[in-house]
DNA sequence: TAGATTGTTAATCGATTAACAATC
DNA sequence: TAGATTGTTAATCGATTAACAATC
């Protein structure tokens, strides 16, 4: 089934799969079963085949699939058949965190730029990279070719720095700031917000003592 | 609407609409509409009285919700009328963002112990918290009466200390390592996944690229 | 051939949206 | 009263699950 609309449930998980397959291929473990895979990831069986039916047959009916070939596909449908240049605004303490985050580079992602407006940060160094002055943010974005920046300012810079990557040709955000960020549709955003992901668990956590 | 399984969907708004009031709440406005809510947060107006539905009648017809009420309402209904002790394994770059994130703080959540087993970071001081040997973690867990805990270890160890939590009795995990854990049905586990959400947008660039 | 497992369809389940009566 | 906005129901939409024929 081809050219469907593909819910954006089945994108998160396809990245699951693909990472859980990365693992498998290393290890060297040759075919692998949806249910199997299924159990990896903590899904249903019939939940891997339909999700991956949305983009071809990439398995052998009695058998399986092919551990490296499909984990090439998946690859290649997430987009991560080439590497991606990040640039990251806010370069306190969670963007010193992002900036050495490991498992971003096993994916294929380089944080190339941080920039900042704080003078006690600009200069200093994470890793190998220079935090720079937010001045020459949009020189550098065309420099490493970015298409994709991160948010890790606090909430109240948040949205002059979103504005600032949407004039600058930015195609996708990666929000970190716990505000919703005016943008326009054109632009791909998706935000990380740490406080509400505590919040459900407190929500559940209240849920079960009431009872 | 009382008693009706609520989705989780419905629960991670919720969130967002108790800080979004908040914050009205700070700025002296006294009253809202669902309208004016679902365009602070990024929803429909249906949607939030759909959402505040499932918990009871907060507004009045023709005038709409009095913010302050709302917001504490909702903190009420999210478990955050008292404030969350938590811990953290793994004082990396990662953990100590987290120890020093301000959002949390201001919700009522509170890190009260970081542990770690690397001998280079036990006894170094993040903020005014000292990073424990792994060891003491039970011990302290009842000390502060903890009963959620954050894991920001590398991937590897991650099931080791998932397993630890699950058996010293914290009731909820918020997991950033990027593993599929397991874990006992009666714990609440939420995953933060970095990588999962950048490849959400890489995927929805590449849409773009190949039409 | 017998056993296993996929790909796909149909059935189920759940969440969102639209519409509007109730009511301030 | 007229205008505004909620709470709720019904309609729509979409995603998950179950089942099974196809086929290795």
């Amino acid at each position: 089934m081809k050219n469907l609309r593909v819910p954006e449930a089945t994108v998160t998980r396809l990245s699951l799969y693909s990472r859980f397959l990365e693992r498998l291929d290393k290890m060297g473990v040759t075919t692998i079963s949806s249910g199997e895979i299924a159990e990896g990831v903590g899904v249903s069986p019939a939940q891997v085949r339909k999700d991956l039916a949305y983009f071809g047959e990439f398995g052998t009916r009695g058998v399986g699939y092919n551990v490296n070939d499909l984990k090439k596909y998946t690859l290649k449908i997430l987009g991560l058949d080439h590497p991606w240049s990040l640039v990251l605004v806010g370069a306190g303490n969670l963007g010193f965190a992002l900036c050495t985050y490991k498992s971003f580079n096993v994916r294929g992602f380089t944080i190339k730029g941080t920039f900042d407006n704080d003078q006690s940060k600009i200069g200093k160094n994470i890793g190998e990279l220079e935090v720079l002055p937010i001045e020459r943010f949009e020189e550098k974005v065309k420099e490493y070719d970015a298409r994709i920046g991160i948010i890790a300012v606090p909430p109240k810079a948040a949205q002059e720095i979103a504005d600032l990557m949407v004039d600058t040709g930015l195609e996708a955000i990666l929000n970190f700031a716990p505000v919703a960020l005016n943008i326009p549709d054109h632009i791909e955003i998706r935000n990380v917000d740490l406080s509400v992901k505590l919040e459900v668990l407190t929500f559940n956590l209240g849920l079960h003592t009431n009872k």
